[in-house]
DNA sequence: AGATCTGTTATACTATTAATATAACAGGTA
DNA sequence: TACCTGTTATATTAATAGTATAACAGATCT
């Protein structure tokens, strides 16, 4: 799986650390039970602080897709909590939403979009 | 309208400012031709300084959602291009999504949850 | 036992951003 | 003229992002 970091991107590197591995898991290139490369494996393979990785470990941890073993390193282990999942899910579509709708774009083209990134992602 | 900032919250105040006038249209509440209050106004209103809301202000001039004028001040003004702001729909979505895959969250879960936030938006 | 890997923690530094505080300027309005 | 707009400039404080070293504790392997 590769990993691609924006420099000149105004989004954080660790958010883009943790999206990058969230797309990944997304898309089936990881799966339940894969281990990610060590902090300071991945550091280097980047071309970043350990730091920084371990961050974006860290998040990914505390929102429950990954769990971190002195042994193995960080490990995909998705920890579901559907009803609060789809609780965030909202919250984020919310603001996403109104901005759609004071751009004129109608229900049935959000669903459009939604359907063609799920196949997007389904054709990894 | 409303306007209500969360200080404990770690969304930047002036992103909330934004994020606050978007709903605001969306639902409905100001419309096409409304002004905003004045900068200083609303500073003193929320109980923020001018500048943060002039940020603000920047920011939704810049998104296409205002129009600034020294003599009316910030007016709400929709600039549609809407061939782009499906682009960038399709890129605020595509982290979202694959959120909700990995969390098992299905393709028609998430279609059923954005008619519910559609029906919010209308009922106001 | 000893070397080596893992995540974890601590500390320090720089750069950037968020937010505030004053102040002034230019244009429109009454 | 007085007062309202947005705009710009400058300065300061606080928080965050990222880097840099360093060390510690547990697990693994030779």
């Amino acid at each position: 799986m590769y990993v691609k970091i924006d420099f000149n991107s105004d989004e954080a590197i660790y958010i883009q650390l943790r999206n990058q591995i969230i797309y990944g898991i997304a898309t089936s290139q990881i799966q339940e039970g894969d281990n990610l490369p060590s902090v300071r494996e991945l550091a280097e393979i980047v071309g970043i602080n350990m730091h920084t990785v371990n961050k974006a470990y860290s998040i990914l941890k505390q929102e429950g897709y990954v769990k971190l073993d002195r042994r193995k390193g960080a490990v995909i282990a998705i920890d579901i909590d559907k009803l609060q999942a789809i609780e965030q899910l909202k919250e984020s579509l919310r603001v996403i939403l109104a901005e759609a709708i004071c751009k004129n774009i109608s229900c049935r083209e959000i669903h459009e979009v939604i359907d063609q990134i799920y196949q997007e992602f389904e054709r990894g």
